[in-house]
DNA sequence: CTGAAAGCGCTTACAG
DNA sequence: CTGAAAGCGCTTACAG
């Protein structure tokens, strides 16, 4: 307990050997009798010895650290987007740094300055884009990216489709008899043109499309992501239609939904009697609501995305995929019904 | 763009200065020329310079990193944990290395092993206990430790009162005229005799003797944290009860309120005419549900732990408190009501 | 204000 | 199987 910190130096004269052994022995690597390997590691365990990563970095080579970019920790879907990372990058030993940048110009800033460049071996962006030109900077300096929940320039990604979710969304809601639906859509003031927006509007207007139906301008709003947001939207919705309310409300996300929940409930409308409300994520409150939503495993995208990274850092067998699209699937509950 | 990895030296011979010059000036040391300082950063920034972290840390000492370790990182607590955390942290410039571990030996197995060790200056433990003997290792070692939303062994902590919470409920509970009150708590079964649910459940016992009322056991019902199992716990309770509910019931969070909720809905039972409910949290989700709850600011007490991780690294003045107490507040909504 | 040199704690060819 | 030595890329007294 004397030395806080024993050195490898300590350990190899503790057993009598030189440096070069010690590290080899502990390291397990070959060429070190079984003898030689039980002295040195009684000796490490004796001393209490950790060996100082930072000197195991520089002289090696290897960083074993992956950056996790993150503009909102707090929100649901990123904390299920890094609970799945950081599972598999720690199985793998990797540290994982965080990080959380807030607007574009934190972003840019990130992206540009130091932390990114040398002192990780992947940066794994979750949900916001990066453009070609930061990527090749990246690229330039040895760090692989990857994009968890959504994809943009080109390298590696993994998240659900947008519009394929939207559509199984309004395609419910059409075969339930809706045509009168209105959109509440998410929005980020910080990543204008975030595709994971135009998707799902996009699946909108084209179902609305299909079955004969031009979208109104007076059923769609749309308002910043978060929890609280949903509300606001849905009152503004039904102000602007005061020869009455929609059938039915196709929201971005379940959060977003929450708050359409209240408003209706709020102006006297039942759901799903008076207006049917469907949305995307399967948060585990929208059960609880009897919300009906297109899921999506976040946490399962998390952990492909973790091998991803591992792939091109050459942990892991097996090529690296361009992209995985990540599964939907629709669930039913009591917040829908036919027209 | 030539070199992906410029080095010190390029720099220094860059800009025809020794190696020690170049370092000075790049940290802006005192003892160099506005002119050879101006050289200096020309030839870094034309040569994409980064220093290498692990060289820095490994001449220098000094760490600059901290550890996180989270048991729940999915988890409403925890994300608004980390994301006030991170944000005093990352502006000191200090790296956030986020650690996820499950179940208690998964916990001594990462305090027990390396990467607490000569790998972070401080160790900031989120809602879970680290016991004397574990903190007297990390001490040894050399890693500060705090504890983030619960206390236990002699260290530093930022948390809420456990009991102030739950008296603040229960008096709103008992101030309405409710006598016949039921509680969920709430139960990790990865820590045991964790302190934040006995307060809570010191308080529920106090408040009901306080006006005479002597707690019945077919009340109460302890249930795992986590959105989805305020329910189940709601169900037990009401069957348990046949000769009818309870007036009013107190719930050890928001998300398991959200839970009994559905329950009472499920069951036919109206909130608050047939039953009164009160949590503790002031989840984002509580407002939309008409939740009446005690609110405390969790992002705010990842930055008070972050504050103390900077005391304790001197990078702060002021001493390190040896604890801080975060305040609470009693929101009320529209889930309770007189009886 | 500036430089030469030692040192931080490891790893890894290169010899033996 | 084992050791001596160079090197990873910085920082920092110590001299000048």
């Amino acid at each position: 307990m004397a030395s806080p910190t024993a050195s490898l130096a300590d350990v190899a004269r503790h057993a009598g050997v030189s440096l070069a052994t010690a590290s080899r022995a502990l390291n397990d690597a070959y060429g070190v009798s079984t003898a030689t390997r039980a002295k040195v590691l009684a000796a490490a365990t004796e001393l209490d010895y950790v060996a100082s990563p930072d000197a195991t970095r520089l002289a090696s080579g290897a960083t074993r650290r992956v950056a996790v970019v993150v503009p909102h920790i707090e929100r649901w879907f990123f904390g299920q987007m890094v609970g799945g990372l950081e599972r598999v990058l720690a199985a793998a030993d990797l540290d994982v740094l965080l990080y959380h940048v807030g607007d574009e110009a934190d972003r840019r800033d990130f992206l540009t300055r130091l932390p990114a460049r040398r002192k990780v071996d992947a940066v794994i962006v979750v949900a916001f884009p990066v453009d070609e030109d930061e990527r090749q900077r990246l690229e330039l300096i040895g760090a692989a990216i990857i994009a968890a929940g959504g994809q943009s320039a080109d390298y590696p990604y993994v998240c659900i489709d947008d519009y394929e979710a939207g559509s199984l969304a309004m395609r419910h809601l059409v075969d339930l008899g809706h045509r009168r639906i209105a959109m509440i859509g998410g929005l980020d003031p910080d990543q204008p043109g975030w595709p994971v927006v135009s998707g799902r509007s996009r699946a909108y207007d084209d179902t609305l499309k299909s079955v004969g139906v031009e979208p109104d301008p007076r059923l769609v709003h749309e308002v910043e992501w978060g929890p609280t947001n949903g509300a606001a939207a849905m009152h503004r919705i039904l102000d602007a239609n005061p020869d009455g309310p929609p059938t039915a409300v196709f929201v971005h996300s379940d959060e977003l939904a929450f708050g359409a929940l209240q408003a209706l409930r709020h102006r006297g409308l039942r759901v799903p009697d008076d207006v049917s409300v469907v949305s995307i994520d399967d948060h585990p409150l929208a059960e609880l609501l009897d919300l009906t939503t297109v899921a999506q495993d976040v946490a399962a995208q998390g952990a492909v995305a973790g091998q991803m990274v591992l792939s091109t850092l050459g942990d892991r067998p097996g090529a690296l995929p361009s992209g995985v699209t990540a599964p939907v699937e629709l669930r039913v509950r009591a917040s829908t019904r036919h027209t």
